[in-house]
DNA sequence: AAAGTTAATTTGTCATACAAATATAAAATA
DNA sequence: TATTTTATATTTGTATGACAAATTAACTTT
């Protein structure tokens, strides 16, 4: 007698029925806002135990791809993806990234400013009235001197992604928001500092002025001015921990 | 008596365990190749139970911020998070939202064009004589007829990531890392098709030989002509899509 | 008819037990 | 003695069963 033995399952069963979902959902068959069967329905189908379809459950959950409920009309559901949705899931690894592997600023910033000039160029082309007007909000949030430096760093990480969205181009936002949070903690430092604040929203000022106005040398002129200033902001920053640890 | 209340903890208590050793890790006091304590004992020191704990690590496995092994010397581990690891991580997110969102190839692909320009101009500046082997390496395999799609397809991969590697630039290599997974249905297409190969293969070649000359402008334009070669296949295959499902 | 109450459903948590993998130490054998 | 085998302890993986908490739907009471 021959046994159809298919090549052993070496990962555990959680990793398995995780993937299995996750396969269901990124072909298809389960949709944005579909109810899974309960837990206990999904151990009856896939012949494990609840705590292991709990497990696996837990996986998805951790990537933003479903979410739970309890009581009667609660359950597990497909969530969907937007670009901010999976913000939470990129600053994880893109913070991480920068700290565990010390990335120089150089690198960051420059691709940075690359990147961004691309954005900022786009968004002269395509920007609608609403993508200003968005960006006017951020920025009037911004010229509150009374708001905290969380606050203000919130308005500061809005107002890029309002930057590039503004370019209409998914992909390039998708790869954007991942930069901006990796620039989070330069960011923390000016929103502490009055002066800086102000200059900084100056130039976000004469940033959307020229994204109004469509003129997108301009544009990519005052981006250069701001992270050159951000740069030198920082490697002062940099020195002055140096003196007082050397 | 006033008791020190803090704010109601509403998420699951998995999910808090989890937060509080994912900020851990980010924070350092959790370094790479460190060994957690054993579930048992973080279940005594959460206060919470085994299953729970275990809920909380699997959230942690699927952001691939640790490993687990079992035996004596088993346990969960640490992982060391390089560019690779952490574009796994991504791929699922940006694969997922590429295909969720429907985004336009024109999106994905003025994206990459614009990106691989970037990094094929810093690569032509600071490409040492190991980048250009590793990438003559990947070539040669694809110059091999007998190879699989699949293997063909893998090797395209690991081409272009040489590409984005020789730029030197960390941050620009992780998201380049991203992009290059979001083509990668594009590039299945290819692989299948003997012709396709040769043409992809030929413009690698070329592109290699400009970069290792350092001619900036000559290895831009290879790699226009292959994004715009890839968006025409890409175009005729969805004509001959919708013509049989009209 | 409106408000409160109860019951049912589903996820969240816990306790416990056993299985599987794996390294270490002990024991048996050549 | 050296080597192989066997036992053993440790740690994650899985299963079972139970109860708690949240939430909706149906029901009862005023």
């Amino acid at each position: 007698m021959s046994l159809e033995l298919g090549p052993v399952n070496k990962s555990s069963l959680s990793k398995q029925v995780a993937d299995q979902l996750q396969e269901a959902i990124l072909e298809g068959s389960l949709k944005a806002d579909d109810r899974l069967p309960t837990e206990e329905e999904l151990a009856k189908r896939f012949q494990v135990s609840r705590p292991t379809i709990r497990e696996a459950l837990k996986r998805l959950a951790a990537k933003n791809l479903i979410r739970s409920r309890r009581g009667p009309t609660g359950g597990t559901f497909v969530n969907h993806l937007g670009t901010s949705e999976l913000s939470d899931h990129l600053t994880t690894a893109s913070t991480l990234y920068v700290s565990m592997n010390q990335i120089s600023l150089t690198e960051v910033s420059s691709t940075r400013l690359e990147m961004e000039s691309l954005c900022c160029q786009l968004a002269c082309k395509h920007r609608t009235q609403a993508d200003i007007e968005l960006m006017q909000l951020e920025l009037q949030q911004q010229l509150d001197n009374t708001i905290s430096p969380e606050q203000f760093c919130a308005a500061d990480v809005r107002f890029h992604r309002a930057i590039a969205d503004a370019s209409h181009n998914r992909m390039l936002s998708f790869v954007m928001y991942t930069l901006i949070e990796a620039l989070q903690p330069v960011a923390n430092m000016i929103a502490y500092r009055f002066r800086e604040r102000e200059i900084i929203t100056g130039q976000h000022k004469r940033l959307l002025g020229a994204i109004t106005r469509q003129d997108e040398q301009l544009a990519c002129a005052i981006l250069d001015e701001q992270i050159q200033y951000l740069d030198q902001l920082h490697e002062e920053a940099q020195a002055n921990h140096q003196e007082k640890q050397p």
